[in-house]
DNA sequence: GCTCCGATGCTCT
DNA sequence: GAGCATCGGAGCC
């Protein structure tokens, strides 16, 4: 625990590790507030992290897209009715993708971080991927496969399981609300404006060269 | 025990 | 922009 603070803190001074108290806030707050947190995993093979650029909230009971719809309950999503910052990791084809459990305990919401900026480790995760460039990071699944991240963390609280979210700072230039990916037939739920980016970040999945921008980020205080 | 399918990514057109 | 890989769990027989 020690030596990773000194690790992050040599490159951000002020850095301050997110407690799961933080995820106790709305899902959709939480989601946006995400944008330029750092998302740090420590590996086998050293430290990988990078700042959070793309996130979509679900919305529990009510959200026809989320695994918890109408509290739909069993030991695979058993990860989302634990307490705010708690893991809940699942595999989708043969992937891993990471959520963040939010609000009160026994209320099914989570934020599922979509892409990433490296800051932290590229070579490890170049490894990790066999990819360079933006496809390191630039979608959920290939976020966690970069990171290391495996499915076998599903269920563990944040900071207990080498996994870790910090404020170093890094603020949004502009945040841009859409519609989640990957929800079809879904009814109004397909629609809703729940996923959010960092306006023309290069790493967000799915974006056309056209709307990347080359500032994104507003400068340090 | 069997079928169905997905909060994806890669490849090829 | 379409096709498909690939696998565990849920739901049903």
């Amino acid at each position: 625990m020690e030596t990773i603070t000194t690790e992050i803190r040599k490159i951000f001074p002020r850095a301050d590790r997110l407690t799961p108290d933080w995820f106790q806030n709305k899902t959709t707050v939480v989601a946006q507030a995400l944008l330029g947190k750092l998302l740090v995993h420590e590996t086998t093979k050293g430290v990988t992290a990078g700042y959070i650029v793309e996130t979509e909230a679900y919305l529990g009971a009510e959200d026809q897209a989320s695994h918890s719809f109408q509290r739909k309950r069993s030991p695979k999503n058993e990860s989302m009715y634990q307490q705010a910052g708690t893991l809940y990791l699942y595999r989708m084809h043969r992937h891993t993708l990471l959520n963040v459990v939010t609000g009160p305990l026994n209320q099914p919401e989570a934020v599922l971080i979509r892409a990433i900026e490296p800051v932290i480790g590229e070579r490890i995760m170049q490894e990790n991927r066999a990819q360079h460039g933006v496809n390191l990071t630039n979608g959920p699944g290939k976020l966690t496969q970069a990171l290391g991240i495996s499915y076998m963390l599903d269920g563990y609280l944040l900071n207990q399981a080498n996994v870790s979210i910090w404020d170093v700072s890094q603020v949004p230039m502009d945040i841009v609300a859409t519609p989640r990916i990957g929800i079809p037939n879904k009814g109004e739920w397909t629609h809703r404006p729940l996923r959010y980016t960092v306006l023309g970040h290069p790493h967000i999945s799915r974006q056309l060269k056209k709307e990347v921008r080359t500032s994104v980020w507003q400068n340090r205080k």
